[in-house]
DNA sequence: CCCACATATCGACAGATGTCAATGCATGAG
DNA sequence: CTCATGCATTGACATCTGTCGATATGTGGG
């Protein structure tokens, strides 16, 4: 390391650089899961689908065509989406619901920045 | 689909279901990059650090230790968040220092949610 | 000019991820 | 009960990703 000059260590509350302490790994973790969800084209589609739908929800069959990919494959996304905290669903006769937990993201956010 | 009862087709706006038109696939492809760089709980890390830290600004000498990796893979880290455009990258001197670019996650965010 | 050092790039490898077809599991209609 | 239907789960596969050691690149000091 032999400490790059730039920072004077003016205060000695920490012992080599002025780290505001390293985030804890669980926090880290799940910071990671909730952006790892949005970390995909298709995901991303479906959670700008979802919110911008008139109702604020919608179901399974109505979100293959939009995003062009079977009905496996976007039940996984959703899924994903739901364990990540960013929709969360209802099973409300045959059909699966899906409306956008709308803090979720703006508080991973916020914790990240600030 | 046989078309779920809940949503009345009211307006005929849309062609089948009320869908706020689907985004574009570039566009979801631009977010979906920004958070895919945060979907890691080491760069969360990195970043958490580097914004946290007094200077605003870190060396990668100074991240190694943190996060517990070698050099080679904490610079890849560091490359992919410069390319999503989390961070800044400044060389001075011998050293490569890095900044967090502020509006870049809550721009994301926004893109998504509103 | 040469050396020391901070960082980046390369090559390799295990493990995670996105996708689909096939199948299983509920729920409502008759 | 039985059947059709909407969704989830499984198994398989190609691709992407995180990690490291080895090496290359660039910068400043002598």
């Amino acid at each position: 390391m032999t400490t790059p000059p730039a920072i004077e260590s003016a205060s000695d509350v920490a012992p080599c650089c002025v780290l505001g302490e390293t985030i804890d790994d669980a926090v880290a973790q799940d910071l990671a899961r909730v952006f790892k969800a949005l970390g995909d084209p298709t995901r991303v589609k479906l959670m700008s689908i979802i919110a911008g739908s008139s109702a604020g929800e919608m179901c399974v069959c109505d979100l293959t065509e939009p995003v062009g990919l079977s009905q496996p494959t976007v039940s996984h996304h959703m899924k994903l989406l739901v364990e990540a905290g960013l929709v969360e669903r209802e099973q409300r006769g045959r059909w699966a619901y899906y409306r956008p937990t709308i803090d979720t993201l703006a508080s991973a956010a916020k914790a990240l920045i600030a």
